[in-house]
DNA sequence: CGTACCGTTGAGGTGAGTCAAAGTAAGTGG
DNA sequence: CCACTTACTTTGACTCACCTCAACGGTACG
């Protein structure tokens, strides 16, 4: 390791070049180099799986590159999507610390890299530093679990209106500003996805999807989109636009 | 503080008489006694409030006697219960982990006793117990927070399934065992809070119940419960009965 | 060039919401 | 103890958003 390296860029994981925003952030420079010479980096196709609902986990994922699904199959053998994760965040930490199995499957939706840091890894970063644990604690809380995490599932909201309120989600990810206030997206997101994400039948996406055409809200040509005035969306989802 | 009292009795908090499940139960004497003598009891008449969604969070609250609802109003303006705690279950621990505003309400469904663990004994308990710490995170990573807590607002399963099931988690707690493989409830719940769990009306509520009247599989008066054939319920959600 | 998956379209059914009104229970005050 | 208010519960009629099933066109990929 390079000795030149001033401790702060120390404590940068070699992969994620993370901030301060996320936990790895409350590490001391030994500890980093135990996350750099420990983690085991993993690359995913598109559509393969991180880990699957009912394994036994091995760790805390770090996403370092591209973008990945959570969903599961709950009792009543519906599949619901509750999450996407994209590079700089964690995942598989609620079944880490809840001792149990993966509540759900994790699938790349883009070919990815994702780092796992091992238990026995976690367990010595988490010992030796309360902080860190904090922060863990903080993101657990803090984060809506395998359950309506994009609060989309909500009954009585129209499909159209979870729709838009995902396309919104979704814009600090994959919206890119156009001229005016127009955005374009590329979503890595099948209609099936998008059906999970808003708990609803990828035939019913593709018939709001056409209404939000016909109405000039939003262009879909597959997996691209065309939003012409972003405040149309603000409107229909009735929340005055963030500043 | 009565000296005979063996180190084994000292763990228990004085109000609550908890069991080795709860989190407190990783505390040493002298935490116990720390949490003895600055939590804050408090009494609630039926209908009163624990805490209120948006509030800032005191601390961490311990249930110790009667039944509490925890419920928020989402961005869309419905009411949805996700929650339903009983003696011996802390609840407000989300938003105190969160560093964050409460996510929902808590209102007595009964009369109920309820100990507040203020933040400051609750940084000193945590700072000096790692094992309390792990504790807390396996709590928080397992439950399934201000989202779909009871998996019963999940879509195309109908209100029937749903309510069903509501009645089969909620037997453990209300649910007295009668000849042959009968149940009785007393449920301190209202029909509007009923709805707010399952994730439909009022209205269709009391047409759901009479549909079970009708088939014979649970009868209501009020709010108490006649369920004859426990198996009826376990056949209608379709999940066998676990032993 | 076929196979498999994704996406679209149509027809038809229905579960649950909405609205409105009446009935019932529960608490309050004179 | 009764009159009154207030909240909870039930019932009915109506509507519709979304699901289901089924068929077909597109597109990707070996």
């Amino acid at each position: 390791m390079d000795e030149s390296l001033t401790s702060r860029q120390l404590t940068k994981c070699d992969e994620c070049r993370f901030g301060a925003h996320i936990e790895w952030s409350e590490l001391e420079t030994s500890d980093v180099e135990l996350l750099n010479t420990t983690r085991r980096t993993r690359s995913h196709r598109r559509g393969g799986t991180i880990f699957n609902q009912d394994d036994e986990p091995q760790g805390i994922y770090c996403v370092s590159g591209g973008y990945v699904l959570l969903w599961r199959i709950d009792a009543f053998g519906n599949e619901t999507a509750f999450g996407l994760v994209g590079p700089g965040e964690r995942i598989g930490y609620r079944s880490y610390f809840a001792e149990d199995r993966h509540a759900a499957t994790a699938r790349a939706l883009t070919d990815c890299q994702v780092c796992l840091v091992p238990s026995r890894t976690m367990r010595r970063l988490l010992d030796g530093n309360p902080a860190l644990v904090r922060r863990f604690l903080r993101t657990l809380a803090r984060d809506p679990g395998p359950s309506d995490g994009l609060l989309l599932r909500a009954h009585q909201v129209p499909i159209r209106v979870r729709l838009v309120s995902l396309l919104l989600i979704l814009r600090d990810r994959f919206g890119v500003r156009g001229p005016d206030d127009s955005v374009e997206f590329n979503l890595p997101l099948a209609r099936q996805d998008i059906a999970a994400l808003v708990g609803a039948r990828a035939e019913t996406v593709t018939r709001t999807i056409k209404e939000l055409e016909e109405d000039g809200i939003a262009i879909f040509h597959g997996r691209h989109v065309d939003v012409p005035h972003l405040d149309q969306l603000y409107e229909i989802v009735g929340i005055d636009e963030p500043v």
